[in-house]
DNA sequence: GTCAAACATTTTGTATACAAGAATTGATTT
DNA sequence: AAATCAATTCTTGTATACAAAATGTTTGAC
């Protein structure tokens, strides 16, 4: 599928900036870019018009195009937002999931658990991302779906640095567990809360997060 | 506040589209808007880019831009997102509410009193608006009141036409008393649910909507 | 009359050119 | 030496130019 020059360039840029290799306030140079891209300025324009709108990037008139990490107080809040799209997406699927999504989900689960016994962190990450993923798909609304994958998107790099800590992969396991189960008696009350609180940072979750943050400044 | 062209070229063409100007799947003449707006091509292009993020319009490759309203299904999704995020507004604002905030909210529902009162639509509207910005707000997640106030922006042309309904507003009127009273108690999960279904299009407000959609497409 | 192929016309995507607003440097003054 | 202003250099924002793809039209065959 041949996309559009501005889109994939979107994308690169994007991923060079959720890699790390800015940090908040640097200034991207669309000479610079468009040379390492090997294209003229315009794309390149059109590429920050695209992320302005992610928040990734502030376009300030007459100076340039900064990147925008989220600050510990921004992060937090967008982790608040992911818990209630999830919780919501929950919600929804506890009424709508299909015995597939459910078989799906198990497997996902059993693949988790298994990464977890060969304290495989990459692996356990890929599975619980497809847990997330069925869920937001069997909410059955398909705009939810997309806004949920849009942020689970952007917090990935953040998410990343909470799986290891000790401990944290087989809670989430037991977590993942009751949340089948209230997705199979289809209970959306108990669903939507346990998947809040699967998602919330709160307690040690919190303390880690800013240990990271501290971390990434440096 | 100078902003720049493409941002205030993006804002003119959604209002445009917003206005009922357009029809899905009409096609955005880049030179036609360029004339009409009085620039090259450049900006326009810029603006389409950022448009196309908020899904008001699809940039189809080597085919050009075409506007996108959402169809009935879309419309729906998007109301059940509206209502999570608004719940989720709530069920933070339960235990962040401020006095004065209490204070606004009440004011603005005597003034919408005075408005169904007086029988006056547009005032019931702004009035409604001012009541809900004002929850979004006391979430106390910034995050949170961008995405919100930005769906509900993106749904106003929907909802406008709801509100046509006989009897809806003193309804709504009833919920918004709710609303407060769960938020004054600090009763989150109340807050939540009334909004929940303050903004959930269900029942009669369903065929309302799908209605006001058949008569938009003629 | 229908279909297809070749040609002409639009329209998009990208590069380049140019104008105007920042930033920087260096000279001049206090 | 610090501050200020002017001139220079960079950078952004927009217009224009051009190449390639898509669309539309004419022509010709069947």
């Amino acid at each position: 599928m041949e996309t559009r020059r501005a889109d994939s360039i979107a994308t690169q840029i994007e991923e060079m900036i959720f890699a790390g290799g800015y940090s908040d306030g640097d200034r991207l140079d669309e000479v610079r870019l468009a040379e390492q891209f090997g294209v003229s300025r315009t794309p390149i324009r059109e590429a920050f018009q695209r992320l302005s709108l992610t928040g990734l990037v502030e376009l300030i008139p007459r100076r340039g195009t900064f990147v925008r990490q989220p600050g510990p107080v921004e992060l937090l809040e967008m982790f608040e937002v992911m818990a209630e799209l999830e919780a919501a997406c929950g919600r929804f699927a506890a009424v709508r999931i299909t015995d597939q999504a459910i078989e799906n989900l198990r497997d996902a689960n059993a693949k988790c658990q298994m990464a977890v016994d060969a304290g495989d962190a990459d692996g356990y990450y890929n599975e619980n991302e497809r847990f997330h993923l069925i869920i937001y798909k069997q909410s059955g609304n398909a705009f939810l779906e997309q806004e949920a994958q849009r942020l689970h998107n952007r917090l990935k790099p953040f998410r990343r640095q909470q799986l290891r800590v000790r401990g944290r992969m087989s809670q989430s396991m037991a977590e993942h567990e009751a949340i089948v189960s209230a997705l199979v008696n289809g209970d959306a009350e108990t669903a939507a809360n346990t998947l809040r609180g699967h998602v919330a940072v709160q307690g040690e979750k919190f303390q880690n997060l800013m240990a990271a943050l501290r971390n990434a400044a440096e």
